[in-house]
DNA sequence: TTGAAAGCGGTACCAA
DNA sequence: TTGGTACCGCTTTCAA
């Protein structure tokens, strides 16, 4: 069932009929009126497929993500998808499981969608594939991720602010034994968030000490990384986590092996995902506002033309929310 | 650039190129080599709308769930989506946000991109959508809602027999006013877990009192339900969630309110979803396995002949697992 | 083993 | 205000 049925129906071209679907040209209304009634007797919905060919460009957003299980990526997914049905836009995400080969085909399968704007919020990404994006003059926003570059528009957060803050924040608090969580990467084995947090530490100079462990970008991963810490015979006073994600589980694994937090134990996430409250205790951690990255990404992708208003660049700086899973450091017996 | 540029390039026509890109038919291997180069140099990828226009079927399957927030869909989705990468497919997701009117556009939606096959998993569904998905001979299967049809897979959890199962073990516990927190329906008044566990409590008798709430299905909500609890006069000594997300809500809202868990107030949840290891304390659940209903879903989308193996009814029952928010009722002071 | 050509279901431009 | 029609990019017979 067809265009063409429907036109057959009400007894008009095809032509008219995409006039009425589309609100385009004058059509009179009795003429109008019939072919509705024909749509609706013949409950027709157009072909997405072939209007897309037909028309270009389309009304579809792409959004590739590391991994969906993190509320983070999720909270920018909803975000973007309400901005997105609120104007017209429909938008399809591809999740990579942190996968740079599964992430490469997902641009290709994005394109090959003709989505008028793709968004990558991902940790890690191909160079090859950014060459390739600005080459076709796909609108294109990055989060978090590459440095800028002439038409992509990327949006970061100032990470080395952050650790900087929580930094100071759990000097203040007496902590002198400090290790880092972080997860995996693919592509090299330092990830931009460990070293700035390695230089942070650095700079303390030696009275702070610091190790840093990673694993897998989740719940288990958090856990296994409480697992190596204590496999090694560092014994931090706080733990800094790469996100809150991974920190809910340091918490329960701490829990489960009966370490206090924030007695024994300070622990501190990152993102401020909605999890970080709902966990005991709830986590002191950095905000970073999705709604914002959201609808920014949003904006980027459908702004009339590029790089006229909006900027090419844009940094978030994390605020510090303090809660109760970090406390004075232990007083060594 | 199209197809057709590519046939240029490696002066072939376009029916050849076709073969290549599809491992149709026979093509010299020289032929093939010269048309693999030349996709290659080009980084040429097929456009989606005009291979799916011409080739009828498509290799994508389309999920429309409640809400993605809740992790209990999210776990059904990413069950669905490995599963179809491993067999070639795609999977398209849609969130309704418990709007029918927006779930019933998507479902047009779903059918104009021309998916293989489309998973309905949510709370309610509108008789005329399902009606219509039948007449076109759409393979679609349905989580949890509706009665089975002739063309219409249907999975379902058993939830009397899981409210029946937390019910026993909440008495055997010596508890006998309890709260349950549903959430809202747009359909009826009454949605059908709520009246399944009126129905089991009323047989306790006199004995039992109980009441009921609801509020959004969400965190919030959950906290909500409470102080809806709470702002009557009614002093539950346990209380019975319609799922896990919602009762971390209710949690949360309780120890806020300074009462015990599980001491004064033993709490339940529904799903098993892994943040209900999450909370604190950690929830005593009912689990139903979203990976079996996930791979089942698949597996129904993609049965070649349907009807002919696959039953057109599947009901999980859900097993009790006990935590640690639930203990023995307090002594009557 | 390869090419030519007829669609697939719309859109949009040009006539009428 | 409407109809005719040339594409959009790919798949798929049917011939060569």
């Amino acid at each position: 069932m067809s265009l063409e049925d429907v036109a057959q129906r009400a007894r008009v071209s095809p032509a008219t009929v995409s006039r009425v679907l589309n609100n385009l040209g004058v059509v009179k209304s009795s003429t109008r009126a019939r072919v509705l009634k024909a749509i609706e007797e013949l409950k027709y919905y157009p072909n997405v497929h072939a209007r897309a060919l037909a028309g270009g460009a389309s009304k579809t957003l792409g959004l590739i993500v590391s991994n969906l299980e993190n509320p983070f990526f999720l909270d920018i997914f909803r975000v973007l998808e309400q901005e997105a049905h609120a104007n017209g836009y429909e938008v399809l995400v591809a999740n990579t499981n942190y996968d740079l080969q599964w992430q490469n085909s997902s641009v290709r399968l994005m394109l090959g969608r003709r989505v008028a704007g793709l968004a990558l919020v991902v940790s890690e990404i191909d160079a090859a594939v950014l060459d390739e994006l600005e080459q076709r003059k796909i609108r294109t926003v990055v989060y978090d991720v590459g440095s800028p570059r002439r038409g992509i528009m990327s949006i970061k957060s100032n990470y080395r602010k952050g650790i900087e803050r929580v930094s100071v924040y759990l000097r203040s608090l007496g902590h002198n034994r400090i290790s880092f969580v972080g997860h995996h990467t693919t592509l090299g084995p330092l990830s931009d968030r460990k070293s700035t947090f390695t230089q942070v530490m650095q700079r303390y100079g030696p009275q702070v000490q610091f190790t840093t462990v990673a694993d897998s970008d989740d719940y288990a991963g958090g856990q296994r990384a409480v697992q190596q810490i204590y496999a090694s015979n560092f014994r931090p006073t706080a733990i800094l986590c790469v996100n809150d994600f991974m920190a809910a589980g340091v918490l329960r694994q701490l829990r489960d092996r009966g370490v206090d937090v924030p007695g024994q134990v300070s622990v501190t996430g990152f993102d401020n995902i909605t999890l970080s409250e709902m966990v005991y205790p709830a986590l002191t951690t950095l905000h970073i506002p999705r709604d914002l990255i959201g609808r920014q990404i949003f904006a980027s992708l459908t702004e009339p033309k590029p790089s006229s208003k909006v900027p090419t660049e844009i940094i978030i700086t994390p605020e510090l929310v303090v809660r109760e899973s970090t406390g004075r450091a232990p007083t060594e017996s």
